[in-house]
DNA sequence: TTGCAAATGCAAATCATTCGCATTTGAGTG
DNA sequence: CACTCAAATGCGAATGATTTGCATTTGCAA
C-alpha cells in the first residue's frame, strides 16, 4: 500500500484545494481493499467525527479524478460507479460475480494488440477497458457444496 | 448482415411471445450498424405507423436480452446503456472518442490470456469486457487540419 | 373462439448523480 | 497574524435514465 504521504504530496502539487474532505476521501480508498462508490465513501466518513455531504463526495470525486489521484471504475455487474486509488500503476480488474469482490491484475495482455490494431486499421487507440468476470475459489467451493 | 428471418426464427424458439414491437425491435437493431439505446429505439419505432411506450421498449430490451437475441452494452463515454443484435459471434468494440462512432472487431486477444489465469490462479472466468477508446481515420485527420 | 398468462401503455416512482445558491474555508499577501 | 477572494461545501431541489404498479390489450394454445 503506497504510503498517503505520498498521495498527499501529490495532492498539494495539482494545485487544487488540500481539504479536510479530499484528505479523508484519499485516506479512506488508500487503506480500501476494493473499489468503492460514493456512496460507501460517504457512508464510511460520516461516521467519523466531522461529517460531509454526499454531493461533496461526487464534487471531490469528479476533481480528485480529473487530477489523476482518483481512478472512475464502472463494473458490469451493479449500478454505481467505483472508485479507487490511482496508483499510476496499469492494471485490470477480475471481477467475482459470487461475492463482488474485485481483484487487481497488473500487466496487461492486449498492448501488443493495440499496436497491431493499429497498423492494420489506422484507428489511434489512446485507452481501453477490461475486466474478467467470473468466479473466485471461494465461491466455487461454495457453489459446489449446494449441488 | 444476418437475415432477419433466422432472427425471428431464433426469438420463436425462445418461447417468449412473438409481438409486432419486438419484431419491429429486432428489425430496427438487425439494420443498424451501431449499438442503440432504449431511448433511439424509441424514437425511431414512434416515427412509423404504429407506435411504443418507452417502457415497453425497456422491458422488451430486458427480455431480448435474457433470451440471448440481443447484447447489452455500456460504454465509457456517454451515459445510457446501448443495445445490438446478437449475432452469436465473438467481438469486441472499438469506440472513436471523436465521433462516438462504434466499430466491431471479431475475434479475442485474451483468450490465452484467460486460461493462463485460470491455471495460475484458480479463478473461474466466465466473461469479459474489453473495449478499446480512441480516434478513427477520419477524426484524426480533422484533429490534423484543426491545429 | 375462448381463456388466460404475458405484454403493453401510461403515469408515477426510484435511484444515482448533478446543480443552484448561500455560506464557509484554504492559502497566498501584506 | 489578519485580510481577501476564489474555490469548496452543504443543503435541498432538479435531472435523466430506468423501473414499477395497475388497468387494458393481445398472442397463442386448447
Amino acid at each position: 500500500m503506497e504510503d498517503l504521504q505520498d498521495i498527499l504530496v501529490r495532492l498539494k502539487s495539482t494545485g487544487i484545494k488540500n481539504t479536510k474532505h479530499r484528505i479523508r476521501i484519499l485516506e479512506f480508498l488508500n487503506q480500501s481493499h476494493q473499489p468503492r462508490s460514493a456512496d460507501e465513501i460517504y457512508e464510511s466518513l460520516r461516521q467519523e467525527d466531522s461529517s460531509i455531504s454526499l454531493s461533496t463526495v461526487y464534487r471531490a470525486m469528479d476533481i480528485l479524478v480529473a487530477n489523476e489521484l482518483v481512478n472512475k471504475v464502472n463494473f458490469e455487474n451493479g449500478t454505481k460507479t467505483s472508485f479507487e486509488i490511482n496508483r499510476h500503476i496499469h492494471h485490470h480488474f477480475v471481477v467475482c460475480l459470487g461475492c463482488n469482490k474485485v481483484f487487481s491484475i497488473e500487466g496487461c495482455p492486449i498492448h501488443e494488440y493495440e499496436h497491431e490494431l493499429e497498423k492494420k486499421t489506422g484507428f489511434k487507440v489512446v485507452g481501453h477497458k477490461l475486466e474478467l468476470y467470473g468466479y473466485c475459489k471461494a465461491c466455487q467451493r461454495q457453489q459446489k457444496h449446494k449441488n
